[in-house]
DNA sequence: GTGAAAGCGCTAACAA
DNA sequence: TTGTTAGCGCTTTCAC
């Protein structure tokens, strides 16, 4: 176990060019003063040797780690992996890293700690499980925290969400326009925010637009853990008109069992809406209506959010709601 | 602007538990020799001063970040995110985190290089798409590097990969015990070392069994991308009697085509196989038949190859083939 | 615009 | 087992 030292150091680009070790620091600092002539020197030095500045000894004066903690999403669904693309990219263009934060606190919950000694600048919490140890720690250590794609009610943080009430809303005037009047809002086990902001606005507008109320059913997320649940409404009497589901997986759950075991055709037997717009929506199977949450803008605004407040060390929270675009294919007509 | 400094160090708790700050040190250090007593009133210093030592501070004097630099898919690929989660799990266990590398260079493709300012101990390559910047940056600061579930060829690199060659073996002998003779390896558009294996696999055995070689056309591993050639594969003639794709995703469009575009049954007129056993392979529309991967496996081992390289500084190269199986549902008979 | 010197928080010799 | 000392590679005053 031999390891060796740095290889090439600042000093050595110094001795290069001919200069002061803090000349060299100079150059790779933005907004330093330095003249063009020497800037030009150092770098060709520095390329010469092919010179990396070190991360952790610039961290260590400026108390800056340009690295952000990501809590990284624990569910497998399909858009998911775009996300931490998004979100990757965006702060990398401002100049910071992601460290993943992982979010299965084994045994001892001694692993969220860990992460803080890298003394990350900020982080994101990425539409996963609520981890109220995270929060905490955030808290204790004066780390700003956004939530993306998500709230967790209690938190006094930052957030970016997709504006959910009003997609509840608008499947709530789609399924009106077709002067249905039995229609299930079906749901996830967990209650979220986002979800419960989808029910709320689903209900309030069937309601006031007909004067009835959608049914709330809970079902699961994800597809395998919803197919009971489903199964025990479509046997419970006369199927519902139209059914807004929670997740597209949850819809095409839905889809599945109507067609394969109730022999029901979609749309003209029951029309479905999904929300998030997966890959899978467009397929031949399912042709799926459903909400498309704007993933670039949730990224691109959750990153700007947390490098505004390491930067201004405003700790004001800032609560973001982005519209969604309702995509219609086969599933309603 | 204003950067506070760091709250608590191991100063602070030094003088709290009235000891030297390397006794704190030799405290938080695996395997140093410190009395139980003094761990303890250090420990409980700590504790009182919600104390965590500075990962930056300890990686400039001991040349090891703990930190692995994570190439993380690019592709929207339903299995992704589970990759992430066992790998980051598994290096978590070992004291690791990971930092992403972003795939996608931006423009003066200075991305990579910022990444290596943290001094990563290693990077894992996780099934993403090809990047000679990165591996010649690893070969240029000798960081090990270790590629999962793909082959990058030509770079000198470890790797631990799915028995490709195997699955092929076997969906061969599937096809040929049901007697068929016009069977279509459906592949990616760009060439891998996996996928290549898969279709040699697959060509031997078959070629072997019946005296026939199949037919390998060529789509895309994607849904969408794919649906274009699966059209002219099956406007062309009699559709083959049995088809092993390349990824579900392409099993998957495969279906869809064949089944409401030219009216035929899975798996009476056509059989079908997959690879990779992504969620929705369980779903009752597709039902597919196909090759389980075992990522935990996967993510096991290449992170215990890259933690050996790192303790050894054994730059011999690893190579590790991990069986698959077979998952047989409805799309095969 | 540039250099010298001090110090960020830690660990690793070397003594004791 | 413990304390003292000397850096790790960088940035940042403060002079000049």
């Amino acid at each position: 176990m031999n390891i060796p030292k740095q290889t090439v150091t600042s000093k050595d680009v110094a001795k290069l060019a001919g200069v002061s070790q803090s000349t060299v620091s100079r150059v790779f600092v933005e907004g330093s003063s330095v003249s063009e002539k020497t800037k030009q020197k150092v770098f060709e030095a520095a390329k010469a040797l092919n010179y990396r500045p070190n991360a952790f000894a610039r961290s260590l004066t400026t108390n800056q780690s340009k690295l952000i903690g990501l809590v990284f999403p624990d569910a497998d669904y399909p858009i998911h992996m775009k996300t931490l693309q998004l979100i990757s990219s965006e702060l990398q263009k401002l100049g910071y890293s992601a460290v993943l934060i992982p979010w299965q606190v084994d045994g001892d919950s001694h692993s969220i700690p860990n992460i803080f000694q890298y003394r990350v600048d900020g982080v994101i919490a990425a539409s996963a499980t609520f981890n109220t140890a995270l929060y905490e720690e955030c808290e204790e250590f004066n780390i700003p925290i956004v939530q993306y794609a998500r709230v967790v009610e209690g938190t006094k943080s930052s957030y970016v969400i997709s504006d959910n009430y009003s997609a509840g809303q608008i499947a709530a005037q789609k399924f009106a326009d077709s002067a249905l009047n039995d229609v299930v809002y079906l749901t996830g086990e967990v209650p979220t925010f986002t979800n419960q902001e989808r029910v709320n606005g689903f209900c309030d507008e069937f309601q006031t637009l007909t004067g009835k109320s959608p049914r709330v059913i809970e079902a699961n997320y994800d597809y395998s853990g919803s197919l009971d649940e489903i199964r025990t409404l479509l046997s419970a009497g006369k199927p519902p008109q139209a059914v807004f589901c929670a997740t597209d997986n949850l819809a095409m759950a839905f889809m599945d069992i109507a067609r394969f075991e109730f022999n029901l055709d979609v749309p003209n037997d029951v029309q479905v809406i999904g929300f998030d717009d997966i890959p899978q929506a467009t397929w031949l199977s399912y042709q799926l209506s459903t909400f498309r949450q704007d993933f670039a803008r949730l990224a691109r605004e959750s990153v700007k959010i947390i490098s505004n407040q390491i930067k201004e060390k405003d700790s004001s929270l800032v609560r973001l709601m982005v519209p969604v675009r309702f995509i219609e294919r086969n599933s309603t007509k």
